[in-house]
Formats: C-alpha cells, structure tokens, sequence
DNA sequence: ATTAGCACTCTTGTTAAGTGAGTGCTAACA
DNA sequence: TGTTAGCACTCACTTAACAAGAGTGCTAAT
C-alpha cells in the first residue's frame, strides 16, 4: 500500500520540523510553513492516515505528530536527498585531516573529533580489523641477558611488540634462530589464520637449546598476535548529546554514556556491521533503541578497512550526517592509498 | 582560634551525617543521632559560631549546614580516621590486580576499575611518566627497500617504535651503522635529556650516505621520543557521578564530563600533582570547584612513578577512599617490583 | 552556660484554575 | 468524492494559593 505523492510530502514536511526543533508538530503549523495548497484539516486527515500506516506516533491526544522509526527508514531508503558539503566544510576537512596525515592513529582520531564537530553528534572511529594482515617478519631481540623483545612486524607496516622476561638466560644464537625459524613458518600467513589453526603446535623444533626458548616464548607471540587483532577506538564528543533535548533527562543521558563506557562490547557490536554507509535506526539497533548509528569505512591502501561512525538520536539529519560520512571516508581512504605515501615517516599503526 | 572539643564533635557529626545523605543537617538531627549531651539549641547555637568562623554554610535561612570547603580540609587534617580494609576487599583487589599481572597497561586499567567499583565515584590511573626514563638502544629494521621501523628501548623494557617511508632507497649497511651510531650517542641518556638539549643536533655524520639517512629518520626519531614520553591514560566509571545527586541536574553532569574528555589537559594537571596521597578539595583545585581529587602514586620498579586517582563531589568519604588508595598503590608498587617478575613475561609498556 | 519556647523563614508538595496547542468529528461545499 | 470551516474536546503546562514541615534565631527562664 504506497503512500501518495501528497502523503509523502506530509510526511517529509513533518520529518523535516520534527528534525529540526523536537517538538511534535501540528497540522496547522506545517500548512502554514510548507505551502501543500491545502488546508490543516485536510493535513489532518492524512496525518490522521499516516499515523493509522505507522509513520507516525502521538505522545498525546492534543499534541502533534511525531515521526516513527518506521517514517525515518522511508525517508532514508526514498526521500532523503544527499547534501553537497559547503567549501568551506571541504576545506576543514582537508586541512585538518593532512595536519596529522603521517600518524596513522592521530589521523583516525582526528577524523572522529572532525565528525563530531561537525554534526554536534557523538562519534567513534576505529583503526582497520586486523585479521587478513599478513605476517611480513617476526623479530626477536635481546634487552639484558634474560630479558627480551618480540616484535611482530605486519606487510601494511603494522607493529606490535611485548617485552617477555624469561626464567632462564638465553644465548644470541638461540634468539636469532628462533626469530628466523619463527619468520619462515608465519611469513605470508594472515593473523587470524595462525591464531586460529594449530600451526602454532605443529612446528617442531630439532635443537634442544632452541625448543626451550622456544617454548617460553610461544605464549607471549600468541598474546601478542591477539594484541596485534585488537582494533584502537576512539570516541569524541559524547558530551554533546548533553544538549539534545532528547537527553535532557539524567537518566537517559546515563543510559547514553554507559552504553559507551563498554567500549570492547562495543567495537565488537560496530565490527559485525556491514561495509559502506550504513544506517540503522531506533528498534533497528538491538541495543541503543531510541538511538540512531550511522557507520562508514574507509580502506587503508584498499584493503584493511576501518570504520567511522556517528551515534543520536533517531531525530537526526541523515541527509547531511550520511554526505559528511562519505567525504570524510574518501578522503580518509584517499590518505591511506599506499602509493600516495609522499613522506618520509608515515605511520604509527597502534 | 581553635576550636573547642565540642565544635569539633559537631562539626564531625555534621560531616559524617552530610556525607551520608547529601542533605542540609540541622540541629535537631545531630542532637538525637549522635550522643553529645546538648540540647538541640546548643548545638544550634555552636553550628551558628561555626559559620561565623567559615566551617559551615547556610544554603538559605530555614534549612541546615552544610559543611565548607573549610570544614572538610580541616577533618581530612585532623578529624579523619583511616577505615581498615575488609578482608574481602582486599581479597578482590589482590586477585583483580593479579589477575593481569604479566600485562602492565591492562594492570594499570584494572586499577582503575577496582577504584571506581569500590569507591563508586569516577577514577583514573595514569602509566608512569618516563621523562626520567633512560635509553638503552635504537634499532632500525628493515621491511622493504624504502621502508623501515625505528624502534627505541628504554632500560625499564619501554619500547616505542614507528614505520618510516623514505624518499629514497637505503641500504643494509647504512641502517645498520647508523643504528649503532645512535645507539652510541644516545645510550644512557634519558628522554628529556636527549629531546631538550640540542644534541640532537650535535652529532656530525662523517660518511655521505649516512648524513643523508640520518637526516630522513631524525625527524620520525625526535616524534617517536615524544611519543614515548606520552602516558596513558584510562579512566573508569565515570558514569558513576550520574548517581549522585549533586550531579542530578544535566548541566553539573555535562560540565564534569567534559573535563574529562580534555584527556591531555587533565593529564597535564594530573602530572603536576605531589607525589605520594594528595587530596585536593573544592576550591583547591583551579578547575573543578565543587569536585574533590585524590591522587596518589605508584612505583614501577622503585623508579618510575605512575598516578591514579579519584574524582568525585566534596562531599565524599575521605578516610574510606584515602585508606582503599593507599592499600591499591602499595599492592601496584609492589607487583611492579622488578625483582617479583616471576615469569616469562612481563609487560607491554604502552 | 544551657535550654525551652516561640515566632519567623523558606522549601516542598498539592490542588485548582486558566491557557493554548492540537486533534477529531460533523456538516457544508465544490 | 475530496476538501474545508467550524467547533467541541483533550491534555500538557503554567501560575497562584495554600498547607505542611523543617530549621533557624532570639528571648527569657533555669
């Protein structure tokens, strides 16, 4: 049952009010504000229709309407129009995304502080999902005569290391032969593959000195590797949802931040969505209903991606949160294009 | 002007009863509470002296005091006593903190959250600051031709690398030369000392190739020290404030949150503090009226000193969380003895 | 020096009335 | 048949008035 052109543009008007100041709005206000060429009390039948549909909602009898999950999932899917970001948005952007272009992780927080500055909204970004990285080479070197370093280097230049303290001293020969023999066996596989498998048993090792070593320091490359997995999140401006109206209650403003103080829950909860932009609203988010989330990837040198997004409330600009999130993304992935790596220092990765 | 023993049993009373229920205390209440054997005028009449002197303050005419700023540093001097530690908190932060043993940065977090789950106010815990730290040495791998990780460990296993992308190819010789020639220069020599004076500048390069590789790493070297001199910071529960009813109206709420999301500026401030227990209350701290600070602060190897921290309204029960910090810092302090590194491995420093 | 008594103050909670925005329905109209 | 004007009705919100309660400050008696 389709809605009809006029029930659309109701619908878009109410949309757009709601949007705008929060506060359920009238027939007679929008006949007034959006010139439809009819009057409120027809503006009232079809509202009167609209809400029968589940587009819209009614706190009260005697209050105006309200537009509905449902009415938001429309008007992203058919009404909504992209806007197109003024110069000098473009030029923010820019200008603050190359200031930190050499360090990996700077940019990617700078990228959630723009978002947030940006849309007044709450907003995250997060260094790429690890899993498919392949091992380049694994190090290991020696500090003090029973302290060492395990390094494990990624193909996109990503590092990790530990420090490990062992119970017995070690020999120079011994350290280097591990780090080889350990290179030769994970070079070239991906991350997950190698903590997944049982690669990490099979391996045997033929000198005795070596399978010593050997065995004090597998559990430290396997934290390691589950260190290297870990994806760095960063959030900013959670506080400006304190002057949302929808906030504006203690208790939904607690209800908000602790939500956000789980942060391994919830990069778990952001790694599970799908790539591109990606708009979920209200009830469509299984935790954080009354809230809306909109996700966007970026690549880095067109394979790892990483993810940035901005949460609200329901009532919120998608036309515009949407076209920022696309900017920013491309610029982002346009940084982080390997080839255009123009410098001499380029990154941090975590 | 002192007090007599009698004001001080009021004001104690009045304390204890406000701390406890966050309500004007009148004369009435403290006379039937607690046994001072006086009437409630007398009491009304030493609560009126109190003000006079500045301990008390009248929120308006008809209602009770309410301790000052005053008052509380006078009862942390002198009045407060030290709480024992149940036998099942301490239990549960021995086990917490052991929990992550081997793991520095997530024992450090671990702290924090055992703060705010026991003292139910917002905390922090910072790692320690290494300006002090010394250089043990510097290591330039290779990854590919152009490409290459500088890597730089400090004697206490702090490690801090990053990925350099040269403008021009290098060769094995070169990385390796001038990994040695800085090794040389710098070893021994702390962060601070190495990043403020200008020998950085100082160490002339005889041979051709090396000149010109050094002065593409010296760049990435002088931000990678930086990088190392930079704590970490993790704060927990701060959605525990929302709890309480000084923070019940969203604007108190709001401001206290975004204190805190300045993570470099609270930093900084945090770093200034004295060593050992430092309570800061009210008007004491520059920023954050209204909020009283604790900090105190940990060894990692009787050497570096890290601080953590609670951040709550003044109104707060000082010998409880005083008593939790000091018993939470010694266990830190002594987990973080070098000598006590059992096992295998040891840590992550950042 | 202490205390009982009492008037006074100020907050808090409750009730009642008034206001205004907005709906829903009906009947008239094109 | 779709549109519109008119009107009664609903409900949240505001304001004022009032009562209750907690607490002080002062005075006079002990």
């Amino acid at each position: 049952m389709d809605l009809s052109e006029r029930q659309l543009q109701i619908l878009q008007a109410i949309i757009n009010d709601y949007v705008e100041n929060a506060e359920p709005v009238g027939s007679r206000s929008i006949a007034k504000k959006y010139d439809l060429g009819v009057s409120p009390a027809t503006i009232r039948n079809e509202m009167s229709d609209l809400e029968e549909m589940g587009y819209l909602t009614h706190p009260h009898t005697s209050a105006g309407r309200v537009p509905s999950d449902k009415a938001y999932r429309l008007y992203v899917n058919n009404l909504m129009k992209k806007k197109n970001l003024s110069a000098r948005e473009k030029r923010l952007i820019n200008e603050r995304l190359s200031a930190s272009r050499d360090e990996f992780d700077a940019t990617i927080r700078h990228a959630a502080e723009l978002l947030s500055e940006i849309t007044h909204l709450a907003s995250f970004a997060m260094t790429p999902a690890t899993n498919e990285e392949k091992i380049s080479f694994i190090r290991l070197l020696p500090v003090d005569d029973r302290t060492l370093i395990l390094m494990i280097v990624g193909e996109s230049g990503n590092i990790t290391n530990s420090t490990l303290r062992l119970k017995v001293p070690y020999t120079q020969d011994a350290l280097d032969l591990l780090s080889k023999n350990m290179t030769v066996n994970y070079k070239g596989r991906t991350l997950d593959d190698v903590l997944k498998s049982h690669i990490i048993e099979d391996v045997g090792s033929d000198i005795e000195a070596l399978a010593a070593l050997r065995g004090n320091v597998m559990p430290s490359f396997i934290r390691t590797l589950e260190d290297m997995l870990n994806v760095n999140l960063y959030m900013e401006g959670m506080t400006n949802i304190f002057n949302l109206p929808e906030y504006s209650s203690i208790d939904r403003a607690r209800d908000f931040m602790e939500l956000f103080a789980r942060k391994d829950w919830f990069t778990r909860k952001m790694l599970e969505r799908a790539d591109g932009v990606v708009v979920t609203i209200g009830d469509e988010n299984d935790a954080m209903k009354d809230c809306s989330l909109i996700t966007a990837t970026y690549h880095v040198d067109g394979k790892l991606v990483g993810k940035i997004g901005v949460i609200g409330p329901t009532r919120m600009k998608y036309g515009e949160v949407t076209s920022i999130m696309e900017f920013l993304t491309n610029n982002l992935s346009e940084s982080f294009r390997l080839t255009s790596g123009n410098d001499d220092d380029d990154s941090k990765r975590k």
